[in-house]
DNA sequence: ACCTGAACACCGTTCAAGT
DNA sequence: ACCTGAACACCGTTCAAGT
């Protein structure tokens, strides 16, 4: 039976939970702030986190169990892939700055490889070669990757007011979507296309 | 005309090449170790640039010029975009300990900003909508940003060795490629998938 | 067991002082 | 003009000392 301690002044819970507001309010996370909002020494944060890489850690396996794991006999299994995809981005998206510090380490965590396991049975179970599951698995993870940064991007990421030496891509800005309208929209195409690519090669 | 200067210790180009080697050699970037490289002391550096956050600046743009834009007037619209984003992975595996700096900060450059316009202008004349040639291309980068990050990850990527739980995962690890084979085939099923879906996008 | 203050090694940057 | 050493504010981490 576990005995009850009175008066802990900090846990790993609400460490994490701090840094967590931290990095969502001011897009870092040192020590010292950390500590402040905990109303405690930075020192003492040592006693339950080996340090500040063994809490970015614990925010990245806190952020990947809320995504569910697509199911492993889902016969829509396109459907079930993209639910992973769109879980995976939309938990990135709840915390934009925590990106850049979650992908300063691999990303591979326990839950992910759960996930990873579901997906490569999606694939095998609709017909792509074996030896082409993994690199599929890595195209879907890059594009992941690639777009949840694209979520920290600016509203505007490409300045081309006034640019005449870029008509083209004045002219695409102007006639397109923008802001988060604009990620979302390559998200969906982008995906849509990497779906098609897999159940192509799937079929050949 | 300009006078040559004698006898300058430090200059720009000089201060970018030894920052490169750190970063190569290193993994990071710090002012001591790049003064003490170069035979200078760290307060040098900054009567030629104004502080880390411009060498690295510096450093995409020099990155970045070495990526050719794709021609405009390419019949071949899918070959002049498969050969941009190939020469774009490619500048970045040279130097892959520069991509976390890089990604810290938003990727647009000058060069790159031609080449999205080159990109745009393929697009619209390959006859994809003009609402959708911004979301295309910026699937295409999140895409290519998420391949350069993978050229970071080790050459396991993912641990299943004896891992009963994950048999799928497990499977196509064995029967798939590894290390930067890996990374390649990941890279131009991607990129495949991509083209056909804009090129799909045209049709439509 | 848990928390603290002081100390440490390190970081980027500034600036008065030299040449 | 270019370079330097000393100083500054900050960072993560350690540890002896308290309770």
């Amino acid at each position: 039976m576990v005995v009850k301690r009175r008066n802990r002044l900090l846990s790993i819970e609400s460490i994490c939970d701090a840094a967590l507001v931290c990095i969502d309010e001011s897009g870092r996370l040192t020590m010292a702030e950390l500590a402040a909002r905990l109303g405690a020494s930075p020192s003492s944060v040592y006693h339950h986190l080996p340090g500040r890489g063994a809490i970015i850690e614990a925010l990245r396996e806190r952020v990947g169990a809320t995504i569910d794991s697509p199911a492993v006999d889902d016969p829509d299994w396109m459907g079930a892939i993209s639910g992973w995809m769109r879980a995976y981005r939309q938990a990135m998206a709840a915390h934009p700055n925590l990106i850049p510090l979650l992908i300063a380490q691999p990303m591979t965590s326990e839950a992910g490889l759960r996930s990873y396991d579901r997906v490569a049975g999606l694939l095998a179970g609709a017909g792509v070669a074996d030896a082409d599951i993994v690199p599929w698995i890595t195209a879907l993870d890059s594009f992941a990757l690639g777009s949840a940064l694209d979520l920290t991007a600016p509203d505007q990421p490409w300045v081309v007011a006034d640019r005449a030496d870029l008509p083209a891509l004045g002219a695409a800005v102007t006639a397109g979507p923008a802001g988060r309208r604009r990620a979302d929209t390559a998200f969906e195409l982008g995906l849509a296309a990497l779906l098609a690519g897999m159940s192509g090669s799937a079929a050949g």
